[in-house]
RNA sequence: GCCGGGGUGGCGGAAUUGGUAGACGCAAGGGACUUAAAAUCCCUCGGAGGUUUCCUCUGUGCGGGUUCGAGUCCCGCCCCCGGCACCA
């Protein structure tokens, strides 16, 4: 009798398979078109989790079609193994973070092995073996040797919980985007790499990503936050300071009333000199930075500043208007102050409101035009008033004009800014990748020579979890000689952002165990642009901006000639269960070891492919994965029972009957699902809807099977649904297609057998449903031959007793007809 | 507040170009098999109603509109999710 469904030993022994027939090993060939798969490289954190489980399937499916199809697929997997959670294992359990890390690698690929992904495994990487780092010390000098690398002291963001510094993208409103911690602002010297000077390239490059979700490059958009503007000169009355500010509405200046600098502003401390109460002055200063640097939020009506005691003057009304000292201006955006316009500022109003100071309307709506104010102040475009010359012009009119006066008289120009600022790559931790530079009294900062890379880390330090890098404490480590005198030197301690490791990742994939450069610019050239990359959205403006960002300074090194290393990203969206996403403190957890323990991989990879699409949230349902076990084994069982279909003898027989209608219809089935799948993959991505699409066949040929088993030719179908079942199913559930693959007598492997075509004839499209509307509702519908001459197919629709029966021997006013769709009668 | 994306049965979701709403699966209910249960198989399954093998009306967040025909397009609202948030 049949054999039961045993996953454990069918998934086991082709998973060994693969691996011993390198069935996924990818090598460049120049015959074959490539097809670079790649998802967001996993952080050993210890355990493969849902999210994972669903990223890493979407690709697999994509992989192994794009295989069966004729491509040449690269599709490797690495680990992203630097950071912070290993160094606090350390100073928890006291276990080294690079034996914490490489024992987690050890078993999440174990965890990946079981679940049988088509991974190219002789090309894992692993970012925190110095085989890799080493790569990101070179691509830092580099960029130290062409600017893109420089330190800078500036206000930077703290994380008194991880005790490092936090790039601008890792802090989340306000907060640190690993521990949540309030995020503090600290005065230090660190490293920067220019990402600012590809602002612009970064935006116009979005052009070229059409095959990217709208919101992930709406988010970096609004990131860069592209703004033009003006710079205006205010001078000082009786000084010779100037005040430089930014605007983007230079149209308003005649509404100019007051002008408010930062806290942080450096000219402040010399404006208030020699004014009253100016020990109040500064000690409130003082107080105000001190609740900034503390990241304490400032509400719209706990706007407050003091009066410097100095004024300006307006260059265009030439009048006198005060200078403040205001906690609502920032000092990291533009020139770190503004010129205030309370009229047509709503943040400007509130602010003159509370310390009496004048508002002076300058522009009012166009006539007709429709607008609203925000809080009762006109912020739109509209036309000049009480602006002298310019009276009567419209904003963009004002805006041109002014421009070219201030040019011209010069007190100021046109101007871009960007919201996006430099990278700060520095971290005071110990488990990343040491930043090659030495630190020489008499020759100050020095590049570590290329042939002393790596700068390794000291393996014997001590993790007490005190301020300061373990680094620091290491003598071994600071202790170095000058490259350029021999003299006694100190090693940079900061280490790299580990967004850094994963900005080129892609490229060393390419060729990862190149000994001379990063990667082999050859085969990069081959293999890349990634073809899809698969990943959370949560890093549209962390990881992928980064990413962009290398890849376009890589070829400005001259190592790549693509400007853009991913063109199609799919976003897959979160797991989930009981309405939140999968967390230890919810308690929501779903283990995938438990579920492949008690389904299987295969059943596994179906049911997170089958209940949404990529994009979108999957709600993980316990119930739900009953249904994919359920089909895997009708499936199994099916085929145990048919088996003798395959058996040698049967093959070329002719068939003796006559037309079966059966044997039409599965066939028609088969062409059109095949047709469907192959869309569902390769076009639209929908996983989802191309196993309905599959279950829907398999239901219709098994419930054919006995009818298909009387005649011959039927039995010919049969098998040859079988056959094409498998291929189609093999790509989500790859192990047990490929065990029934083999037992149906086949020696080839199904993983390296071709995707299944389909015959546009057998597809039946000659035969179309005309659907019969009665103004427009349903009232009818029959079958036709495709392109019957548009007469009888009315006359037909005419004809039904049903339609008749709601006309109501009306004759009909019109009739609308749709060639091969359908026929509606109004009347 | 600004910028994105959504709202379809009890649930996850289908409907690809304006043309049969609810595919596929889950849950639920009924039945078969069984001493019994599990497993498996079959049937029903948006709502209301009726003369109940079938038929009618109604139905895709709400209100309008365009159209022979709207889940799909347009206008106005409501709600949910995500991102940014004094960016001058």
């Amino acid at each position: 009798m049949s054999e039961k469904y045993d996953f454990r030993k069918i998934e086991k022994k082709w998973q060994d398979i693969w691996e011993k027939e390198k069935s996924f090993k990818a090598a460049e060939d120049a015959e074959k078109p490539k097809y670079y798969t790649l998802e967001m490289y996993p952080y050993p954190s210890g355990r493969i989790h849902m999210g994972h489980v669903r990223n890493f399937s979407i690709l697999d499916v994509i992989s192994r079609y794009k295989i069966m199809n004729g491509y040449n697929v690269l599709h490797p997997i690495g680990w992203d193994a630097f950071g912070m959670p290993a160094e606090n294992a350390a100073i928890k359990e006291g276990i080294h973070p690079r034996e914490w890390t490489l024992g987690n690698i050890a078993h999440m690929k174990s965890q990946l092995k079981r679940l049988g992904f088509s991974y190219d495994w002789s090309r894992e990487i692993n970012t925190c073996l110095p085989e890799y780092y080493k790569w990101n010390q070179w691509i830092f000098l580099k960029m130290f040797e062409r600017g893109l690398a420089f330190r800078k002291k500036s206000s930077v963001n703290w994380c008194p919980e991880c005790q490092t510094v936090l790039a601008n993208e890792q802090v989340i409103s306000g907060k640190c985007w690993r521990c949540d911690a309030q995020v503090e602002q600290k005065h230090m010297e660190q490293w920067f790499l220019r990402i600012t000077k590809y602002a612009d390239e970064l935006l116009t490059g979005h052009k070229q990503l059409s095959k990217w979700p709208q919101n992930a490059v709406t988010m970096q958009r609004n990131w860069i936050g592209k703004s033009k503007g003006a710079q205006l000169f205010f001078k000082v009355s009786g000084s010779d300071i100037s005040i430089e500010t930014f605007t983007t509405r230079i149209d308003t200046v005649y509404g100019a009333t007051f002008l408010v600098l930062s806290l942080e502003h450096p000219l402040c401390s010399e404006l208030i000199k020699g004014s009253e109460n100016e020990g109040d002055k500064r000690r409130w200063i003082e107080k105000q930075r001190n609740r900034q640097r503390l990241g304490e939020e400032v509400l719209d009506d706990e706007k407050e500043g003091i009066f410097s005691g100095k004024t300006a003057v307006n260059p265009f009304t030439n009048e006198p208007i005060q200078i403040w000292i205001a906690n609502y201006v920032l000092m990291e955006y533009g020139t770190g102050a503004i010129m205030a316009v309370p009229a047509h500022d709503e943040r400007d109003f509130q602010f003159a409101e509370k310390y009496s100071l004048p508002v002076k309307e300058v522009i009012v709506p166009a006539e007709g035009a429709q607008h609203c104010d925000t809080n009762g102040v006109f912020t739109e475009y509209g036309k000049l008033v009480n602006s002298g010359n310019y009276d009567g012009m419209t904003s963009q009119q004002a805006i041109s004009e002014m421009i070219k006066y201030l040019q011209n008289k010069g007190l100021g120009k046109e101007m871009v800014l960007y919201r996006l600022r430099d990278w700060g790559i520095s971290r005071q931790r110990y488990w990343g990748t040491p930043i090659p530079i030495i630190y020489c009294k008499k020759c100050g900062i020095t590049k570590v020579p290329y042939k002393d890379l790596p700068v390794t880390l000291p393996s014997e330090v001590e993790f007490k979890g005190e301020e300061g890098s373990p680094l620091e404490r290491s003598d071994e480590f600071v202790k170095t000689k000058c490259p350029l005198c021999n003299g006694e030197a100190r090693r940079e301690t900061d280490t790299m952002d580990t967004f850094f490791d994963s900005s080129w990742y892609y490229f060393r994939y390419c060729s990862p165990s190149e000994e001379n450069f990063p990667f082999k610019p050859e085969k990069a050239k081959y293999w890349l642009p990634v073809d899809l990359y698969v990943g959370g959205v949560e890093h549209a403006i962390l990881h992928l901006i980064y990413a962009r960002f290398f890849c376009k300074v890589l070829r400005d090194f001259g190592l790549t000639d693509i400007d853009e290393p991913f063109p199609h990203y799919l976003a897959q969206g979160m797991v989930t269960k009981d309405g939140s996403a999968m967390s230890k403190s919810r308690g929501n957890v779903v283990d995938p070891d438990d579920m492949v323990n008690k389904y299987g991989a295969d059943t596994v990879r179906l049911f997170i492919l089958f209940a949404a699409p990529p994009e979108k949230e999957f709600a993980w349902d316990d119930k739900g994965i009953e249904g994919c076990y359920r089909f895997l084994n009708r499936v199994w069982i099916f085929f145990q029972e048919n088996l003798e279909i395959f058996e040698k003898h049967e093959t070329a027989q002719i068939d003796g009957h006559g037309f079966s209608e059966e044997k039409g219809n599965v066939e028609t089935k088969m062409h059109q699902t095949i047709k469907k799948v192959t869309g569902d993959i390769g076009d639209r991505y929908h996983l989802n809807t191309a196993i309905s699409s599959i279950m829907e066949f398999f239901n219709e040929v098994k419930k054919a099977a006995p009818q298909l088993k009387s005649s011959l030719s039927g039995r010919k179908i049969l098998k040859q649904s079988m056959e094409a079942l498998l291929k189609l199913l093999s790509p989500f559930a790859p192990h047990i297609s490929e065990e029934l693959w083999e037992s149906t007598g086949h020696d080839s492997r199904l993983v390296l057998s071709s995707w299944p075509g389909y015959e546009p004839d057998l597809i039946r499209e000659d035969i179309v449903t005309i659907v019969v509307q009665v103004n427009g509702k349903l009232r009818g519908k029959f079958e036709s031959e495709r392109n019957t001459p548009e007469e009888d197919v009315k006359s037909h629709a005419l004809s039904l007793e049903h339609v008749k029966k709601y006309m109501r021997n009306q004759e009909p006013k019109k009739i609308i007809y749709i060639k091969n769709k359908l026929v509606n009668i109004v009347i």
